[in-house]
DNA sequence: AGAGGATAGTTAGACTCCGAACTATCAGAC
DNA sequence: GTCTGATAGTTCGGAGTCTAACTATCCTCT
């Protein structure tokens, strides 16, 4: 299994090591790699949720209101941070939800300026249902590590997240 | 150092356990902290970019064309496939980079659908100068691990990388 | 040599996101 | 109580990418 062949990220790293012998590489192989494994993720993601009609920021939204518990309900600007996107750019998603009757927004009692958005029933069964499917995805997906190498690889992810998240 | 705090996606994970318990999360966690630190990286390494009146994507290609050697020409589909990317984004990309004088587009003699893209030697300048801050900046950022811990980590991203790529 | 299918690049239109500017509302200082 | 700065959400315009359709060229098979 695995291991043996080199990859995209060795040939950059082999071309680097070519032509620029002075560089110090022990940082840029892990971010093509992280890089790449994102993107590779997200495309091996996205056939669930495309296969119960929603795209993969849609599936954020609703997931992040179903897991936050009764009664179900977040506000937009909640919503933006948790999934790090700008305000804008949740307004617009929450419109297709919303047109789409996955969510709906309401009156925020304490804050005039803000509003609710909750989880409508037709969300909330379809949210359920996407998510038993894409956690047995993702199982599948890091089933070629055992559970001490998942574990590990957690770990390290978990420092450099710490890591550089304090450098800005 | 490290490891102590809980991280957002601890969070998550905790909120799914209370709400859906019976969720297999094996492979949610790993895949939420893949997502996120490659969002928080790209964040980390836009600046020097920038210092120099680049973008992540020009940057790419800059370095695609650098490491490739001597006479640093590629075509332009090499490029978008190196780059995970669609022609057409390639087109426009390259359509930018031109306008700024880094690359230049020519005929291939070998075949007349296609085009030499060649780096200027304004490219060539700006590509050396920035992959050496880059490199640093990078060395910087994984800094946090030990260098058994980067090597452990590189192998994790290499073997999820080769089994999700193979899966689709 | 000619036909048919594959490949290279571009264009057009749609989509998603962001930053900046704007309105409404809140919360603290005086 | 009122003023002032901060915050919530939206709108607008622009940037970057994608897919599909298109033209030109290449390559293979007969």
């Amino acid at each position: 299994m695995d291991a043996g062949g080199f990859d995209a990220v060795d040939v950059m790293l082999e071309q680097w090591r070519s032509e620029r012998p002075d560089l110090d590489l022990s940082g840029v192989g892990i971010l093509g790699r992280v890089a790449q494994l994102s993107a590779v993720l997200a495309g091996a993601v996205e056939p669930v949720f495309a296969r119960h009609g929603l795209r993969s920021g849609e599936f954020d939204v609703l997931t992040a209101l179903r897991r936050s518990g009764p009664p179900y309900v977040l506000i937009p600007s909640a919503l933006s941070e948790t999934l790090m996107m700008s305000r804008a750019g949740m307004t617009s998603r929450l419109d297709r939800l919303e047109a789409a009757g996955l969510v709906r927004r309401s009156l925020d009692p304490d804050d005039r300026r803000s509003f609710h958005v909750a989880l409508t029933e037709a969300g909330h069964e379809v949210v359920d249902a996407v998510i038993a499917e894409h956690a047995t995805n993702v199982a599948g997906l890091v089933s070629c590590l055992d559970p001490g190498q998942r574990q590990s690889l957690d770990q390290a992810l978990r420092t450099l997240l710490d890591h550089v998240a304090k450098r800005q």
